[in-house]
This record gives structure tokens, C-alpha cells and sequence, in this order.
DNA sequence: TGAGAGTACGTACCGAGGGTATGGAACCCT
DNA sequence: AGGGTTCCATACCCTCGGTACGTACTCTCA
């Protein structure tokens, strides 16, 4: 019905020059973004295995002959959903953090805004709750030491050495502190009240950190 | 073939007076351990959504008519093995601290008692990881908080109140190290050497707890 | 410029697996 | 002793992931 390439012959000669992919090539893109488009929304309501391909490619207005072209599976949908949430979440910590040079700060910033991505939905459900189960506990954890795992392991690092010591301790360290985040941002996006609850949450990191400050040594 | 049904007639009149119970309701009873306990053995290997009830009924040598008299659907299945796997290891866990009345004392105990339990595959596999999907986020928390965050809790409130001044924070307290000790629970089940990882988490666990000894206030 | 190669889908179908309907044998109760 | 209930087997249905294949469209190159 109201499939792209019906209109192909009215607009047709008008492009080449301005832009370098062909428009055969734009339609192609622009399914494949529908798909991803929909699959995330789709995933994001109701998990990976509670959505089925014919919701995704109906509210994609296409079929699963575009899909399969696209996506060798629904595994592999799924992942390049969980990706792209994954970066995009990841670069906005990123960018937020590299506003200050100061370990304690930076780690302070990171915390507040890993609290309020957690909160939304699709990060939430797709990269914390149906990631681990869907793409495998193995398969999670290597995206994920790629993603945020990677920036805390940086900030703890930076605070560690900042500390001076308990170096020894860093990839223990790592683990139990970003299990503490995400224990903490559930918390927050359970809570009836995120504002206050947030706030709880990074008093009660803070403290735990700062009492790491007034160790002279570890062990 | 091999059927309880079948070999009823041949010890048939012997009982009915030892135990309360018909053998029939113990043959039924039987089925229905069998079903959970091939049904806990594959949800640990191969997960919720990996396992097919055929494969239940076929290790438990019964047909789907049994599991579906026993059991009004798969999901119900998992939250029985779920619900008994967290039953067996909360007992682990409650009767290891018991042994302790000092508060620091108790949880040192139940979370090295903890650390061990989740090393074990069952309660690794379904119980931290299928269980939040397969029954939904929430669902799971309720049982957690009747369960392994009961106890968490209870030995956070417990420190917290001998600490004193910093309940106001209880819960988001529990929350956090909940997450921080279930993250290093995984962390000393994929490591390469558990024994040593292990040492390293709980140092890194005590580093954060003894520093809150120190603070003066919080917040 | 038009014919073959490649792309981007749509359509029809298959098989696995969760769930149901039905029946029957053993057992219980009165 | 006969009906009701429990316990389970068999056969079937339906959803859904995945595949096979057809087709319209586009690009390339002689």
C-alpha cells in the first residue's frame, strides 16, 4: 500500500547530485531504522521474547522478508537494538563526565547521570534487565565491559590511584562498585519518589567512597 | 512402561497403616518432585526460554498431561523450582549466621555464606539471572525481599542501628549493598580463581563498611 | 540502451514448542 | 457397588521463529 518504492517514478531524477547514496539506498537505510525503530519500543514494552517478529515488522509497516534481509535473526535484531541504546547512553555519560578533571568530581558527575539514564525505559529494560538473559551472560558482559563498565572501571581506577594502595584491589573493586550503581539506579527508577531516592542513593555512595578516604590501608 | 502405576498391585495392601498418606498421593507426589527436579536441572543449563517441556517430562519420564495437572502453565513450573531453589539457600544462609549475635560478626558470616551459595550453579543461574526476566522484574523482587534482601536487610539494619545516626538511609542503604554483594557474587563465580577472588571481594566489601565505622555523620 | 546481475523486499510455507481437549484407568467415598 | 475424583496419556491446535522462493526495482557494462 503505501510502501516506498510505489513512489519512486514521481521524485524520481531529482536527486544524484546533491547526495552520494543512490535513493534505492536511502529506502534501505530508512527500513532498517523503522525495524530498529520498532524492535527497540517493541522490546522496551515487553521484553525480548514477549514481542514477537510479526508486532515488530507490522508496527514497521513492512514484513519478515525485510527483516530477514536485514537481520539474520531475531538474536541479531535484538543485539543491534541493545547496541545502539548502549552507545548512545554511554556517549552521554561520557560527554557529561569530561566536564571536570577532578577523579572524585568526575566519578560524583558520573554517578548522577548513570542515576538518570537508568531511569529511562529502554536503557533500563533492554540493556539491564533482558541483556544478560537474551544475549547471554557472557555476550552482556563483554558489550558491557566495552560500554558503562568501562567508564567506571576508568573513574574507580582514577579514584584508586588517587587513594594510592589498594590498587591491588581494582577489578574487585570495579565489580562490586558498578553492581552498587546498578542496584542503585533500580532503586531510584522503583522508587515513588526518584528525586528523593536519588538522592539517598548518592548519599549513601558518597559515604561508602568517603570512608575509603579516611582508610590508611586496605586488607 | 516403567510406570509407578504399574507395579501398585504387587505391594499393594501393606501400608495404610504406617503412613497417613495413600500411595497413590505418594506416587502423585513423586511425579510431581520428579518434574521440579528434572525441570531444575535444565532451567540451570540451558535457562527458561532454552528448556522445552518436552525435554521436563522427557527426564522425568511422564508426559505433558502430568506436568500440566500438576502445573497450570511453564511459568508456574519455573516459579516453583525458583521458589525452591531461594528456599533451600536462604535456609544456608540463615542458619550460618545464627551462629553469631554480634551484628559486624553476622555479616561477615552470611556474606561469606552468600558468596559460597552463589557460586553454585541453580541458585546462580536461576534464582539471579532467568529468575528477574522469566517472572518479571517485579514479581522477582517481591520474592528477593522475602528472601536473601530479607536477610540483607535485616544485618544492614543491625549495623546501621549500632553505628547510629545514619538510618535515615536504611533502605537505600540495602538497596545498594544488596547489588554491590550480588555483583560480587558473580564476579567470584566467573573468575578464574574463585578462592582468590573471593578474598579480594570481601576485603573490598570490608574496605567500605569499615570506613563508614569511621565517618562521624553522613550527609 | 537493454540485458544480465544484484538488491530489497513480499508471500507462502515448515517445524518446534506451549497449551488444550478428551479419554481412561486407578482410587476414594458412601 | 456405583458415582465422583485424581492422575495421567494421547492427540490435536496455534503461535511464532525461520526458510524458500518469487518479484519488482536498480545498477552496471557492453
Amino acid at each position: 500500500m503505501s510502501h516506498p518504492a510505489r513512489v519512486t517514478k514521481t521524485v524520481l531524477r531529482t536527486a544524484r547530485k546533491t547526495s552520494k547514496t543512490s535513493r534505492r539506498q536511502d529506502y534501505s537505510s530508512s527500513t532498517k531504522r523503522a525495524l530498529l525503530d520498532s524492535a527497540t519500543a517493541l522490546f522496551t514494552d515487553h521484553g525480548y521474547a514477549g514481542t514477537s517478529l510479526d508486532e515488530v515488522v507490522a508496527a514497521a509497516r513492512v514484513t519478515k522478508g525485510a527483516l530477514y534481509h536485514h537481520f539474520p535473526s531475531k538474536l541479531a535484531l535484538f543485539e543491534n537494538v541493545f547496541l545502539r541504546v548502549q552507545e548512545s547512553t554511554t556517549a552521554d555519560i561520557e560527554k557529561a563526565i569530561s566536564s571536570s578533571k577532578d577523579p572524585w568530581e568526575r566519578a560524583q558527575i558520573g554517578l548522577e547521570k548513570f542515576l538518570e539514564v537508568c531511569r529511562e525505559p529502554q536503557f533500563r529494560r533492554i540493556c539491564m534487565q533482558e541483556g544478560p538473559v537474551a544475549l547471554g551472560h557472557e555476550r552482556w558482559q563483554e558489550a558491557e565491559k566495552a560500554a558503562s563498565y568501562g567508564i567506571v572501571q576508568g573513574a574507580v581506577d582514577d579514584l584508586l590511584t588517587d587513594l594510592g594502595g589498594v590498587e591491588q584491589l581494582g577489578e574487585a573493586f570495579t565489580a562490586v562498585f558498578y553492581g552498587a550503581i546498578r542496584s542503585a539506579s533500580e532503586y531510584v527508577a522503583d522508587a515513588e519518589d526518584p528525586d528523593a531516592a536519588s538522592d539517598d542513593v548518592q548519599a549513601t555512595i558518597s559515604a561508602l567512597l568517603g570512608g575509603l578516604r579516611l582508610l590508611p590501608t586496605v586488607g
